[in-house]
DNA sequence: AGCACGCCGACT
DNA sequence: GTCGGCGTGCTC
């Protein structure tokens, strides 16, 4: 408990009783915290950090979190009473209240907003929540003996089969009496479980088990059952078997926990119906236990050892050395390098001195692969914290987190939410990666600037990890603020790719290129493919065209809700909005002009993977990219069918970019590499150069030279040059020249406003003010702007956008905040603008 | 974010 | 004459 109060006196008169109030953070976007009174009785329960249940206006009933308690007394208004107390130990401990004030404050949101995106939805009671009761709970046998209202409220979810109760219907039927309590207590005795209505449906991860009924445990009668079972040798099978996993006769005790039904089904001479018979008779019960998610499998031969490389184990001495100097190294390591190894090795020596590590990867980098892995190393220890999992495993991490039980945490973006409170090591891999910046729902922050914010709180260290560390890393590095270590020979033998540039143009002006593909593509790809190795492609769109074009007229079918053109999914059979999902199916005919000669125009990974079913008919090819990615398991699938070398051919979108090390892979394609550099934003070049090193690193790997094609229009653009050397240096020297001379990051700091309102003139106008409010309180040269961006509207609504550039100072962007939040403000005040929505992104990537 | 209060159109 | 549209203001 983090709070202490001073009760030494004893017995106080009642005039002296102490008023408490507590401070909440409602799960809203409101700007300011709210103050309710703690009931005198209930001094005891506040939990800075704990849920509580609170009336917020005249309907609605909130649980939300303690941020504060005090005794001063709202001069303006009256305070309500808390409801209820849920929690007797805080679920949000005081260093992640700190961590999230930071974001609040930094990223320009409510400190609500944070608390919505941090906390899993099965710790945010609402009056939503209904209870169920527990599958393994049978009413005739409870575990724990239940009070009266418990007993009420079973009897009541007993009536009908699987009946559900709001926390309404529990009130009513229990006259309202802090019915709260009595549902943790039931939830904590496993009689009920809570659910979120529209969440999905939740199980208990549930597991048969047999043992021995109880009146056989004794040495002499089950001396006699082996008599009775004489003649059936399957059963006596079974028998032996259960007594060999469960030692019954050096450990009574142990048959109460029994064993697994399948693990005496499970080896082929043991069969299930002499299993099931033997339950039948009474000999062995049959019973269901709830397990984690997270199976506890410490296993001895987990612990499987690895040594590192001589330049490894250099790069890892180096890294330890830094470390006693400053509090931030990045790793930059060529891919292929070996950088997890090291990772491993470091987490270790974090744990063994006892903090908590947290380990961050981009989305999809954190592949099974990795997992298996980890596990295999750190065992129990580990928690996985992805957004492909559900609600109840979430909440089965942060309280592992909490209670101790994981000090491993290797998780996506949302992981720094987690409840860590002795961080030693904070691992950020991939650390250039923009999907660690949340764009659409506030709060949008940077996972690696959160990370490093923890890290800092707690007197952690980061170790960033990179192959092509992003421009505002490095120069870090480069100012002697942060450690720098470079890995830069591959592991094993493999040599770096070789490169190839060839120019599109050259080709379709000669009449040479087959569909997409130059003739040097083209025939690599044969070569390759003759030789049993694999190709990976990379084309930086998806579906099959960007937009279709009616060739009597020029009709361009557009989004109803965006300014962009549909995009065409010959799969699916239809036209698609990349910005807002909308589709319709593909027309036959133009609804323009009713001719049937529609064409598509410019290609995606749909058109690629089809055209090439046709050119290489003997090859198999599969594609990976959003729309073949999106059912549950289906990356696995394509990703281990690649790695079993089922499909010869990989198509994709970025994601064939990260983390796919597949020793076959000797040849890489980028079919338009145009598209990636030519793009309306001052990172261009460092994405361009990310992408084309990051995939080149998939070509060649244990010993195999590989090999890199790049169809370009513009063969002698700067860029290249230093992707082709794989020269990082000179990609940096370019690129932080020309954010000098612009100034960009990590000169400066830019915020990004949008200005959003269904009404095209409006959103102009509330600009244009927003522009002048500005300029006003941060001087002409800081704001650049209002511009309509390049896909002006989208879901309806219509863009403007202003860019804010300041100094990086701390104070200064303190301060700087705190006018553009007035600038807001004064617009939002206006009443024509009401209807504005005014959105703040800070360090936009 | 919701939800209530409040002032102007198409309906029994 | 009313039911209901969603604009705007508040929630401790």
């Amino acid at each position: 408990m983090s709070l202490t109060f001073d009760f030494v006196q004893p017995e106080p008169a009642a005039t002296d009783r102490i008023t408490l109030f507590a401070d909440v953070i409602l799960p809203l976007p409101l700007p300011k915290l709210y103050t309710y009174r703690v009931p005198y009785e209930m001094n005891d329960d506040v939990v800075i950090g704990g849920r509580v249940i609170v009336q917020f206006g005249a309907k609605k009933t909130l649980s939300c979190i303690v941020a504060a308690v005090h005794e001063t007394p709202p001069a303006l208004y009256q305070a309500k009473y808390v409801l209820e107390f849920i929690d007797d130990a805080p679920v949000v401990t005081q260093p992640q209240l700190k961590l999230f004030r930071w974001m609040a404050e930094y990223y320009m949101c409510t400190l609500g907003e944070v608390i919505n995106a941090a906390l899993p939805s099965a710790l945010k009671l609402s009056s939503e929540s209904r209870i169920q009761l527990h599958p393994a709970f049978v009413r005739d046998e409870p575990a724990y003996p239940l009070s009266e209202p418990e007993e009420k409220i079973v009897v009541a979810l007993s009536t009908e089969d699987g009946k559900a109760m709001t926390f309404t219907d529990v009130g009513e039927l229990l006259g309202n009496t802090n019915f709260h309590k009595v549902i943790k207590s039931l939830i904590q005795k496993d009689v009920i479980f809570l659910f979120e209505h529209l969440a999905d449906k939740y199980s208990p991860k549930v597991v048969k088990k047999v043992r021995l009924a109880h009146h056989f445990v004794e040495e002499n009668v089950l001396e006699g059952l082996f008599q009775q079972l004489a003649g059936r040798p399957k059963q006596l099978d079974v028998l032996m078997r259960y007594l060999q996993k469960v030692p019954v006769y050096q450990n009574v005790h142990a048959n109460h926990q029994g064993t697994e039904k399948a693990s005496l089904t499970s080896s082929p001479h043991l069969s299930p119906s002499a299993v099931n018979t033997l339950i039948k008779n009474g000999v062995l019960e049959q019973f269901d236990v709830i397990v984690s998610r997270f199976p506890l499998d410490d296993s001895p031969e987990a612990k499987m050892p690895f040594t590192l490389s001589e330049a490894q184990l250099t790069a890892q001495a180096d890294i330890l050395k830094q470390f006693t100097e400053k509090d931030i190294v990045l790793l930059h390591g060529v891919t292929g390098a070996g950088k997890t190894e090291i990772y491993i090795e470091l987490i270790r020596k974090a744990l063994e001195g006892g903090g908590q590590v947290l380990y961050l990867l981009p989305e999809i980098a954190l592949t099974a692969q990795i997992v298996t892995r980890l596990m295999r190393v750190f065992g129990t220890r580990l928690g996985v914290y992805h957004s492909k999992f559900s609600d109840n495993e979430r909440v089965e991490v942060w309280n592992g987190v909490l209670s101790g039980r994981f000090q491993v945490v290797v998780g996506v973006r949302s992981a720094v939410f987690l409840p860590f409170d002795n961080v030693s090591l904070i691992i950020v891999d991939e650390e250039h990666e923009s999907s660690y910046k949340q764009y659409d729902p506030s709060p949008r922050y940077n996972a690696r600037e959160v990370a490093l914010m923890m890290a800092n709180f707690q007197g952690a260290k980061t170790l960033l990890g990179s192959a092509t560390p992003s421009v505002e890393t490095y120069y870090q590095t480069r100012a002697g603020r942060w450690g720098l270590v470079s890995l830069t020979k591959r592991f094993g033998e493999a040599g770096l790719p070789e490169i190839e540039l060839v120019d599109t143009r050259k080709s379709r002006d000669a009449k040479k290129m087959l569909n997409h593909f130059t003739p040097e593509l083209m025939s690599e790809m044969e070569r390759k493919l003759a030789m049993q190795e694999q190709v990976i492609l990379f084309q930086n769109r998806r579906g099959y065209s960007p937009f279709i074009n009616c060739l009597d007229c020029g009709w361009i079918p557009k989004c109803k809700n965006c300014a962009v053109s549909l995009s065409y999914h010959k799969h699916a059979h239809e036209l698609r909005c990349h910005y807002c999902g909308f589709h319709d199916r593909m027309p036959v005919e133009c609804p323009a002009c009713g001719s049937r000669n529609l064409k598509t125009v410019g290609f995606g990974t749909e058109k690629i993977e089809d055209d090439l079913k046709v050119m290489l008919p003997q090859a198999n090819v599969q594609r990976m990219d959003l729309d073949t990615t999106r059912a549950k398991n289906s990356y696995q699938q394509i990703i281990s069918d690649f790695e079993n070398q089922v499909t010869n051919v990989l198509v994709g979108t970025q994601m064939v970019t990260k983390g796919l090390d597949f020793a076959n892979v000797s040849l890489v394609g980028i079919i338009n590499a145009d598209s990636i550099i030519h793009y309306p934003d001052f990172r261009a070049h460092e994405r361009a150069f990310q992408m084309f090193v990051q995939v080149s690193g998939r070509a060649g790997r244990k010993g195999k030279k590989g090999k890199v094609i790049i169809q370009t229009a513009d063969p002698a653009q700067v860029i290249f040059d230093k992707v082709i050397r794989n020269d990082y240096l000179e990609f940096y020297e370019y690129e932080i020249t020309q954010r000098r001379e612009y100034g960009f990051p990590p000169f400066m700091r830019v915020i990004r406003m949008t200005v959003k309102h269904v009404d095209q003139l409006v959103a102009e106008q509330a600009a244009i003010l927003l522009t002048q409010e500005l300029v006003e309180r941060l001087g002409r040269e800081a704001v650049l702007g209002p511009e309509a961006p390049y896909i002006f509207r989208i879901r309806n609504f219509y863009l403007q956008e202003i860019t804010i550039k300041l100094d990086r100072e701390h104070t200064v962007l303190k301060h700087a905040k705190g006018q553009i939040a007035a600038a807001i403000n004064v617009v939002k005040d206006q009443k024509e603008f009401r209807q504005a929505r005014l959105v703040a992104d800070v360090d936009p990537m």
